[in-house]
DNA sequence: ATGAGGGCATAAGCTGGGTTTATGAGCGAG
DNA sequence: CTCGCTCATAAACCCAGCTTATGCCCTCAT
């Protein structure tokens, strides 16, 4: 009952993104204001009134202890700040496109034009890209996504019950024609601590072998590459259930792990995890769209398709 | 709850994102919950009562029009769908912990043990990135940074109003010392459906030269890179004051253009843009991070340079 | 000069989403 | 069989942010 569960003191540093970060609806006005040039003409376009603009973009400034719009009465400019922030503002808004492009195929799981299967991999790394470039360009089309492993999206689309197919993996399901549309590769990370994080020289695969790795559970897709390219000799040093979870134990320094490239893109990029070299195992899996045997993709499966190919 | 508030029926495509997606706070307490196993458990974690995570949570289901968890008296699980969507929800989350670190670094701008100043590419596309790993390293470093071009940076540097400094150029300015720290390229891109996208052959430099180009005005460091690339050719169909407008105008079809790698890596993933191939014009240029001469980097500064080295 | 128009700031009042507190119900373990 | 964990529901409450209604400032055109 007492209210002494919140311990009082400094709350530096995790203060829950949400409370230092501007609301999705403010990064968005923020991003009409420097596209218009105007508060006003900005607060017309996302719907709200003026004077609401105008205190959104101001809390918006006292938030982040920056002036980030110059005001006249000729109209509003970014200040150089503004110009950061507003860059940076535009990847988060980005980012809330792809989730709800994502959502949206997710939500419409009947009644869709086209009806997309996808493995996990590329439902959660490149589906939601795809989404929003069809969009732009064919902004009718409704597409609804289930995923699944291999097996699960061949099921489908030989049952009707999608349209179009993505898997990664080694061979092609019986009864679909394939088109390879990229690549995926595993690479070995490492916490930058981590003395892998340093090497120059390659890994050997009994090194990578013989080294207990943080790995998903057996009968995962990823797990599955990793083994027979190893021949069957990887050592789990934590065995997690989610390639999330494994990242997160990864980066945390618990230990090096395998994972898809497409998976650790953006914490390679942030050096949040470093990729070590290795030599003679062969870890790349070609990523391939598929569909009925005959059954040539057509309409929006066709125009979908075309976006994939690199 | 019918409400027929737009006139125009179709309320298809823009309902403004911040509709359609969860708040923040609530795609925080989506990854609370996925990893922890527990309603219960993600709202302490949030602080916040079990019931108020309980009526986000739900409340984002109906929102999205999934459900997203598997509640049972023995903890919360996420669904298939769920995983996804919590997938979708981290890369929200991750780009607004990029915005909050450089939000941070720009608005303490005194008294920070470690003072940045950075060329605007680096500042907007590289720097967040790193601040997010040093801090994931040394929780302890305050940063801030100055951003300007590479005389301001010199200038900052030389009168000592910053520590290390990052610019991107062809020659380093006088009274520094540098290091190579990675490239960036000038690439040529296209909308899909510009005839260009669809092109196998490199463009030649006189091609590129007598073609109009969607440019940044004359004096950027992107339009000097080029003219000079092409021996002072290049041909403006529009001239636009910020690489933002220059994207959202080549997006939209207006013509091709020249852009940083590093502005339409998104772009580019998402293929609301294509690459260019182009032969004999050399657009590369360094990164490289500067200092004082004679003033090797040391402390903070040696963390963050150490970062920044792929 | 001088008035018209566009642009931003301030003030006051209201609405509703999200929160807390309080309670109940299901399931498993000791 | 009871304790301890989980989640759901209900009711009261609080505050953030919106709208409406102004006013001031600047610029441009007459």
């Amino acid at each position: 009952m007492s209210e002494a569960e919140r311990p009082g003191g400094r709350r530096e540093g995790t203060g829950s993104l949400a409370h230092r970060v501007p609301d999705l609806a403010a990064l968005e006005l923020l991003l009409a204001v420097a596209r218009l040039g105007s508060l006003g003409a900005a607060a017309r376009e996302v719907g709200i009134t003026q004077p609401a603009a105008s205190s959104r973009v101001r809390s918006m400034e006292r938030q982040l202890g920056v002036a980030l719009v110059d005001r006249s009465p000729r109209g509003s400019r970014l200040t150089d700040a503004g110009v950061l922030v507003t860059d940076w503002a535009r990847r988060v808004v980005e980012a809330a496109a792809a989730f709800d492009a994502g959502a949206r195929a997710l939500r419409d799981r009947r009644d869709s034009r086209l009806r997309v299967a996808a493995s996990m991999t590329i439902a959660e790394y490149l589906l939601p890209g795809w989404l929003l470039a069809l969009h732009a360009e064919r902004p009718d089309t409704a597409v609804s996504l289930l995923a699944g492993n291999s097996a699960k999206v061949a099921e489908l689309l030989l049952s009707g019950e999608a349209d179009l197919g993505f898997v990664e993996g080694l061979s092609v399901p019986a009864g679909l024609d394939a088109v390879v549309i990229g690549r995926d590769r595993l690479i070995v990370v490492a916490a930058p601590g981590h003395p892998w994080a340093r090497r120059r020289r390659p890994l050997s695969p009994e090194e990578l072998g013989r080294t207990p790795l943080i790995l998903r559970e057996r009968g995962s897709g990823t797990r599955q590459v990793l083994d027979a390219a190893l021949g069957g000799l990887a050592r789990p040093l934590i065995e997690l259930s989610s390639t999330t979870a494994v990242k997160a134990s990864a980066v945390s320094g618990a230990g090096p792990s395998v994972l898809s490239e497409l998976a650790v893109r953006e914490e390679l990029a942030s050096r949040r995890l470093v990729a070590v070299p290795v030599e003679g195992v062969p870890l790349r899996r070609d990523l391939r769209a598929v569909w009925p045997k005959g059954h040539r993709p057509t309409g929006p499966a066709r125009d979908l398709l075309s976006l994939t190919r690199a």
